[in-house]
DNA sequence: GGAACGTCTGGGAGCGTTCACAGACTGAAA
DNA sequence: TTTCAGTCTGTGAACGCTCCCAGACGTTCC
């Protein structure tokens, strides 16, 4: 590889000095308008690209973040909800020429990378996601005082960890409320895992609608994966036979549910009305396809990377920022 | 943020140079027991982590690769097979120390800014995926001389850019196989795009087996996407209503062939069986879930990174590596 | 005419490493 | 004793950039 041009060649084909380029290259005041002009166009001829590295050294900034993803591996990106938070974010950072490193965090071995790479000044931010009540990384990444933002709340950390979040709450409730305005009665629910907002919340929501109806019985936790839907959708109806209904909390524990519930010959949604929620790519692959509650996921990464950016350069603390919802109906309730 | 301390500030707390130091750091010959204790000592009071970007500067390398997605933008990540290679890359590299960039090579703007990271020298090597015949990013990449090595072989250049790949061709046979051991008479196939290895090779497989019977009108192309299985299926039935079995080259498709037989009122398997390929984690979800053929993927994801990094430590050329396939016999077929 | 100010430019210093080299110290061989 | 090879260590010189300061211009205003 024939060795690169930098920023001394530049500056002795366009006939100024390595001061001047580098005003033209960070868009520095006070640079005369020819000088420009020959920067450019020196800039055009040696094929000259900025060394980060060299640049990094003296700025202290990287021009990358790490996107961390806290699920235990196995589950990681089980959920395809992280395809388009991934895709997303990458658009949206490489726009603005920052690039984004995923590190898993599923293991404390895991974490200890996290920590040293940050540590390490090798980011300039870090995009949490699906961090859990109590992730001891979240402490230590406080500390390094590095910017953080999670894409959807971390529970305990509102305060102090911004994030961009669909409307969970409100989600669970218009499927609530469209489950009762279906005429259903006796309307169960499968949360999330209650270390996650999406748990807390949608389950929130719901009891907001259903009141007293909500009972414990009709109540049952899961962690998100279809097997955990299966399992769950088993226990309702073993305790409570003649539920009409039941709002699963994601796409893939509904997939579970409808499973279980065809093996029990009940038939959906004549039987019983299953409400998803995530408007995930699984959504209509099942059979019969979900009405669900869709999450602006897109804008939801789109506005955690914006939190993020004005976090990196600077501006005070930020607000969190929560998306509406929306209700898609399909075929299964 | 507290400065952080430098290979100096080591020194010091050892009692030693700079270079003893660094020979610590890099495990290299000729420090005495003493020095290297004292060092390591050193080390852990001061919390001193080595600044990447002053030892990129003088060594050229930077410790990190980039996958390159291929994939058109809204395609990227439908593929629930990503996730497995990119959770396994993550691991891998990590266990090295290297972290993972990921890049978008959607469109021409992608492109460049690919080709743009590549030059600046910001990575060590690429990881190229899913990348289409005649890509022209492969072109630029190659006259970069940066070492790349593809996951799934890119067409027409097997023979310069190493890859690891499922042996597509024999798992289609196996499939193919299959369906004519279960009696099928009349099967058809759904393929991949023909500028893919798993579109060419699945059904070179198919073909091998079928011999005469592979004829024309029992072949649809699909380009991966739930839509495409869909319509495939249904160009199918029109085509040849008394058809007895289909081969879709992936279970995505595999789960819209599915519905498109639903809707016409076909019964799966009596009527018509249904083998997927891939044995991702839709193969599951799909009412009956899908017979369908197991990649190795968290292995082939593996031997990619393995290659990789063989090539950036500099070691000759290295030799593609092809890992077998399995069938996984469900309900659908 | 000179002071004061805004604009523009060049170049030294420094960011935190690694690398190459020179030199000091050992012990064994001549 | 001298010589030599093998260990071990310290130091100056990069690597390619940005930052900062000093100074050269031009205007404008008193």
């Amino acid at each position: 590889m024939a060795k690169r041009p930098t920023i001394h060649d530049v500056a002795a084909a366009a006939g100024v000095s390595r001061g001047t380029v580098s005003r033209v290259l960070n868009d520095d005041r006070y640079v005369s308008p020819a000088a420009h002009a020959a920067v450019r166009r020196a800039i055009a001829e040696t094929g000259y690209i900025v060394n980060r590295n060299a640049r990094s050294l003296v700025t202290q900034r990287t021009g990358s973040v790490v996107m961390v993803l806290s699920e235990p591996h196995e589950k990681v990106f089980e959920d395809p909800n992280y395809s388009t938070t991934i895709r997303t974010a990458i658009r949206r950072l490489g726009e603005r020429d920052v690039s984004l490193v995923i590190m898993l965090a599923g293991d404390d071995g895991d974490r200890a990378r996290v920590v040293h790479y940050v540590r390490g000044g090798h980011a300039d931010g870090v995009l949490l996601m699906s961090t859990h009540a109590g992730d001891p990384l979240v402490d230590e990444l406080e500390s390094l005082r590095i910017p953080a933002v999670a894409c959807g709340a971390v529970i305990g950390k509102e305060n102090v960890i911004p994030y961009a979040a669909a409307d969970d709450r409100e989600g669970a409730r218009q499927m609530a409320r469209y489950l009762v305005e279906q005429g259903r009665r006796k309307i169960a629910t499968i949360t999330g895992p209650m270390d996650t907002p999406g748990g807390i919340q949608r389950l929130e929501g719901f009891a907001d609608v259903l009141g007293r109806k909500a009972s414990r019985r009709l109540i049952e936790h899961g962690d998100w994966t279809q097997l955990s839907g299966e399992s769950g959708m088993a226990r309702l109806l073993e305790r409570t036979p003649d539920l009409d209904a039941v709002f699963v909390a994601s796409d893939l524990m509904a997939a579970g549910a409808l499973s279980t519930l065809r093996a029990a010959g009940r038939r959906v949604p004549d039987d019983v009305a299953v409400g998803g929620f995530d408007d995930s790519s699984v959504a209509a692959t099942t059979h019969p396809p979900l009405t669900t509650i869709r999450q602006p996921l897109a804008e939801v990464a789109e506005e955690t990377v914006r939190l993020l950016l004005a976090l990196i350069d600077g501006g005070g603390p930020v607000d969190p920022v929560i998306l509406p919802t929306r209700l898609i109906v399909r075929e299964s309730a």
